[in-house]
DNA sequence: ATAAAAAATGAATAACCATTCATTCGGTTG
DNA sequence: CAACCGAATGAATGGTTATTCATTTTTTAT
């Protein structure tokens, strides 16, 4: 309802394009999140920015062209932070799938406004060819990456009858199906629970690495 | 793109009205996985129903009851099609189990309209209390069945260490995610082996019953 | 067969909203 | 300081869309 600039100090002029543009992916976030992406209007987020009405079509051309913006920003602060952690020399690989787990449901990307924001996305993949595009490149990335991780645990453990591809289909299936959980019940499951029913599943096939301790986590 | 009623045959103005409202329900539905559910315009609907335009509102009222009644429409197509298979007597506990995840993973379900649809309402539950109320209803009606079942069977088999609570979220949490496959990779995933992926985890859990196949799912 | 009721129609209406662009503003340069 | 230029503004425009309701069509009751 009520309309704040973020800002109203970083606001000037001279600001670069780039901060002015993500300025405005922010603003979009926010009222995505807020009205759906059915209700989110153009004035409604240049306000939400403290910013005028024809700013939008100034920075993106189109409002459509804003909304692909916004989708590619998220998936790109996501893969990012994993491609991150996935290059990271010092950590070894049980390390980099506990870090992964943990960017998972770190505050960051549990953040109710972006969940709302990738699920208002997906719910618009098989329409929208771009929105599919966009979306089967990150997920394409980031299986990768984490399968080959799941396989060097498998040899640095020995364990003999684990499948990589098939845990990195369920690990990912899983995170997104809680992501699901923290956005549509939110007094239930919290992030630190959901991580922990995340462990749990990463436990029943490394259980030298990964220890399954006894915290389930409570509905209400 | 063009315009088909669904059978010109089914639509005698002597129709029940319940029959009207179903009729323009699936229009909806198809509408929200061709076009989006911000695409989605009631010309839209009653078009593809094969009916004229002032239908709707004669009777839904509004397009957002139209909406809201969708969403309770798969909603208990969902909810009840599990709790006839609860509640059937000629069932063990074990087979229950098994025809819940065979249900989760039907033709019925994963539908990638129906899939659409669900996405699309989930996307907006954050914004819109309706829906988020109807969502938290059917999702804590599964849950408390689906957990007696994980209950009953950790006793039977005499699994000490299972919590079913955890189980149950998991398991939940994990086939939205495979849902999520379905709809996003198309190309990826297709039911049967999603219907793998899920018994595969529910194997970890109950050993002496799910016994877990060497058939890995394949990315393309 | 006829009248009354119910269902459906679709052109007209009014609200909404993305986009445009003439104008204003502010910073920079010489 | 003056002239310039890119950035920002927001009222005006035009296209879109939900909703209304007078009229037509069909069913049901008598």
């Amino acid at each position: 309802m009520e309309a704040v600039k973020t800002k109203s100090s970083d606001t000037p002029r001279s600001m670069p394009k780039q901060a002015r543009r993500k300025q405005l992916i922010e603003a979009t976030i926010k009222c995505i999140a807020e009205k759906g992406l059915s209700g989110t209007t153009m004035a409604d987020v240049t306000q939400q920015a403290g910013l005028s009405m024809g700013i939008v079509n100034l920075h993106f051309e189109t409002k459509e062209k804003l909304l692909i913006e916004t989708l590619r920003f998220i998936s790109t602060e996501y893969t990012s932070g994993l491609t991150k952690i996935f290059n990271n020399e010092k950590l070894s690989t049980e390390e980099k799938i506990t870090s992964h787990v943990s960017f998972d449901f770190s505050r960051k990307i549990t953040d109710r406004n972006k969940l709302a924001v990738w699920f208002a996305f997906w719910g618009e993949t098989k329409s929208r060819p771009t929105y599919l595009s966009i979306c089967a490149d990150y997920i394409n990335e980031i299986a990768t990456n984490l399968t080959k991780l799941f396989a060097e645990l498998k040899d640095e453990g020995n364990y003999t009858s684990i499948d990589p591809e098939l845990v990195c289909v369920c690990y990912t299936a899983l995170s997104d199906g809680l992501w699901l959980d923290l956005l549509v019940t939110p007094r239930g499951l919290k992030p630190d629970q959901a991580q922990r029913v995340a462990m749990h599943y990463l436990g029943t096939q490394f259980y030298n690495h990964f220890s399954a301790e006894k915290s389930s986590p409570r509905r209400n």
